[in-house]
DNA sequence: CGTTATGTTGACCTCCTTCAAAGGCTGTGG
DNA sequence: CCACAGCCTTTGAAGGAGGTCAACATAACG
């Protein structure tokens, strides 16, 4: 009843810590019955064009998980009974590579959903982790399935939704798969908002390597040049603060 | 009325020429109204859950387009009027880089679907070019958006090809953006279906390296480098025959 | 305070890009 | 029919960018 990595049901899932993730971050914890109509995230998500009555309807069978950091919210092959929107926190998408490593290929933030090939296809095509500590609504494939086919903005707004997907993976392989490391780098950065007002904390080397396809010491050479040119400031520990228009600069190429 | 690149009415853009297409090859051709019922790719694309009296209300509106080889279907940021089926060759989707060369983010093959984006936005996301002589049929947006409401049946089929598109852009990320230049073409190569059992005329050295992320005389290197190891035997000018079990070994880097 | 992940840096070497030139194919015009 | 022009492909040589391997520093954590 399961995909090959895990023999339980799709119910643990989310549990289930694979070998490549360190042990003590794997338990996605639950929280309890969703409160969508108090949800700071509801008008960006699937259920933006549903009035408060047609939400309670649909509430029962919508959990609200948190996610702590580096959890597995779901794995590339297993079943898909699930589609999940971003509450908080960052999801990253990965895939597995024939040479053991992996390459993120879009990053999730607050306001998008996760897993909807869910609504097409019985098996995720990714595998969805935390990077950071994340809360996600968990809504049965069939809820949205039939919301789609009876509600019209529903309907409409999955379907933005799902040509927002499309640009984010097309903007990854433009932005973070083209030119020198220096400009994929500078590109991920302000894809990061860390160029904007609200600077948040930066992923590892590993995951921005993961992310602009090169490896994590160049990475980690990159930022580090960066810093020496007064590019980012890394309030120690804290927030980091960017130079937008330098960065703007590099990321031409 | 239309895109910044071209100020005539989104009817012409298939006639514009961009200045980086050679002239001679600018123009779709009209052929007449599509023919739906007897078209071959029918039941892979859109209209796959329509009867033949459905199909009948709808056609009116539908062109079917001739598309010569570097034809330019629609281009980035232009008014998005359409969509386009794929009935025959193949469809490149480019996006411009700062530096002035594209990077090609996309193939559609016959039963693809160009454009789509035009169903939730009113420009287009990338310029579309045949990359050899193609066939479409151009569907008003309106169609396909009131057969989204009123089928079930295209509205799923419409669902599963957004789907196929994200998964094809994911590909794109970890197939021909990730590893060497050797596993990228190889990876191309068997994607192009040169490693099955029909073959199909190559694309140039160029585009190869605009779809892989690499320059052009890399990818004539590492072509050259496959036909001398015999991994390609390209039948003077006609077709290719590739080894696929030796093109799947170097794919996986 | 030792232990373990993560970040930084160095040295080396490979691969890819860049620039340049030569070969091959095609279409055009004499 | 041949010559020439133009484009694409191939190949060479040189340099640089990034990968690899390893050492070390720093921070996180019990």
């Amino acid at each position: 009843m399961d995909g090959p990595a895990s023999p339980a049901g799709p119910e643990e899932s989310v549990f289930m810590a694979p070998h490549r993730i360190k042990p003590y971050c794997t338990q996605a914890e639950w929280v309890g019955r969703a409160k969508c109509s108090v949800c700071d995230v509801r008008n960006l998500v699937l259920f933006s064009g549903l009035s408060a009555h047609e939400l309670d309807d649909i509430l029962l069978p919508i959990d609200n998980l948190r996610v702590p950091q580096h959890a597995v919210l779901y794995e590339q092959n297993q079943l898909a009974p699930f589609v999940y929107t971003v509450r908080s926190g960052i999801i990253k998408l990965c895939v597995d590579l024939p040479n053991g490593s992996q390459r993120i290929v879009r990053l999730l933030r607050p306001g998008d959903v996760a897993g909807m090939e869910a609504l097409v296809d019985d098996r995720h095509h990714h595998t969805a982790i935390a990077m950071r500590d994340a809360d996600v609504c968990r809504i049965p494939r069939e809820v949205v399935l039939r919301l789609d086919q009876t509600n019209p903005a529903v309907h409409r707004s999955l379907m933005q939704r799902w040509q927002c997907t499309v640009d984010q993976a097309d903007h990854c392989i433009v932005a973070l798969s083209t030119g020198s490391a220096e400009a994929r780098m500078a590109r991920l950065l302000i894809m990061l908002g860390c160029a904007g007002s609200h600077t948040e904390l930066l992923p590892s080397r590993e995951e921005m390597g993961a992310l602009a396809g090169i490896t994590t010491e160049t990475a980690s050479r990159v930022m580090a040049e960066f810093k020496r040119r007064g590019l980012i400031h890394s309030h120690k520990g804290s927030d980091v603060v960017c130079d937008a228009a330098g960065l703007a600069e590099i990321a031409k190429g």
